[in-house]
DNA sequence: ATAACAATGTTAATAAATTAACATAAAAAT
DNA sequence: ATTTTTATGTTAATTTATTAACATTGTTAT
């Protein structure tokens, strides 16, 4: 069930989740779809749309009841018994990552760090324990993680992604800017920054012309 | 000219260079499209057809010169003179992004980070100066700088938006979870770790099912 | 009461992105 | 020499994603 939707849905259906949880904070209870969609710099017909898909409806005239949409969004998106994720690296960027996700979803608890540097194996950055690389294989299954976010540097990449997939790892988020190859059964999502600011840089230019 | 390129495909182009220039440093003078394709994770009819967008024409059976295409990728995206870019907010992640850029690309340098931060201001920063955001108006001026990525706490991100258009920027990369408004006329791109890390999540369960 | 309005939900149309098909040609094998 | 192989480059087909069109229906205004 919902196996079929979109990838870019899924993308937004978070995205409608971060805004819609900022949303109920401040005390709304509804919200309209073009609400939804200036938020999100999209149309209005796009969030109705993706909304249709998982079966959503608001009222009419009334527009989307902020919690139940939380709620299904979750029911959708998230794993009932929550997913356990690890970080490999923990250097600027999964101290980082660390500090972000700290508290922020509960379904997705960074239950273990990774490194090579004993001044950081054994200790824990904000409530999250460092092990060594070495114990990787026992402690993913130990711990049940199924997602690890790769921050090693560059050279390590494919090396960690080995380990990681030896150890049984289902998915990857690797923030590397060198691309790694997994099984076809390991979901794989790369991010690299220079590419989202070269985009950046190359549509400032195209609009300068 | 190049202008109506699609935008996946100036994503591509990022990435293969990124690519591209690991296998000069290895010595590597030509490149197949399938061992483009093969790192990239994608086809290499899809190589072949980003890269006949950029008229990009290479050696039958020899695939394609190496160092030729990357600089014929850096004619396509990079601006001639370069673009000069500003960090907002130097805390975790914004140092993390100054050490990953440092050095890296010629064409993007990072010539300013600000903060309000009295400990922060005034210093450098693995060569960048820090500022005070007071002076955003200024310094963006005077540095001629055309790209803003903002990594200031999500409650500052509308305001800091605003200062940055106010300033004259032309382009904003946001890693706020925070959506802000800008104008049309500057170029918007927004990243959040949440979504790639639940889009994982989300095809690690459906895998399971 | 009735008309105008403003929202949703859905189908149809369009646009963007990817993949398949194939023509071509140099190199290698026979 | 000829055939086979293996690569590129390009057009056509397909798939995916977005947008437009519109039917529906409470709500508000007249
Ligand atoms: N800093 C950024 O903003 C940024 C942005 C994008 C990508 N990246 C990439 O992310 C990676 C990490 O960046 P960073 O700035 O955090 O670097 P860093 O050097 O600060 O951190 C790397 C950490 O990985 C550890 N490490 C080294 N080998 C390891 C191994 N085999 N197993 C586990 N841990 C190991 C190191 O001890 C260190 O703690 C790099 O590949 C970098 O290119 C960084
Ligand atoms: N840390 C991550 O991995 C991560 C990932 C994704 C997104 N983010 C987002 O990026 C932002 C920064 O994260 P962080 O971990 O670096 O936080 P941080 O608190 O370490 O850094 C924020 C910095 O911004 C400065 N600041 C505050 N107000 C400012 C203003 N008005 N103008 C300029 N500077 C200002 C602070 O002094 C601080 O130095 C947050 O919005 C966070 O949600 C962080």
């Amino acid at each position: 069930m919902m196996k079929n939707l979109p990838h870019k849905t899924i993308e937004r259906l978070s995205q409608y989740r971060r805004a819609l949880l900022i949303c109920l904070e401040k005390g709304q209870t509804h919200i309209y779809s073009h609400e939804i969609a200036k938020i999100q710099h999209i149309t209005a017909v796009q969030v109705r749309r993706d909304l249709m898909l998982i079966g959503y409806t608001g009222t009419l005239r009334k527009g989307y009841n902020v919690k139940d949409l939380i709620d299904l969004i979750g029911n959708i998106i998230d794993s009932t018994e929550g997913i356990n994720v690890a970080i490999l690296g923990m250097g600027n960027l999964g101290r980082a990552l660390i500090n972000y996700f700290a508290g922020k979803r509960s379904q997705l608890k960074i239950v273990a760090g990774f490194d090579i540097n004993p001044d950081k194996i054994g200790n824990t950055m904000s409530g999250v324990p460092c092990y060594s690389s070495e114990d990787m294989n026992r402690i993913i299954k130990e711990k049940n993680i199924k997602v690890g976010i790769m921050t090693v540097p560059a050279d390590f990449a494919n090396a960690t992604a080995d380990q990681l997939v030896k150890a049984g790892i289902r998915g990857i988020l690797n923030y590397t800017p060198k691309p790694v190859n997994v099984p076809d059964n390991v979901y794989l999502e790369e991010y690299d920054m220079i590419t989202s600011l070269e985009k950046v840089a190359f549509f400032v230019k195209i609009n300068d012309e």
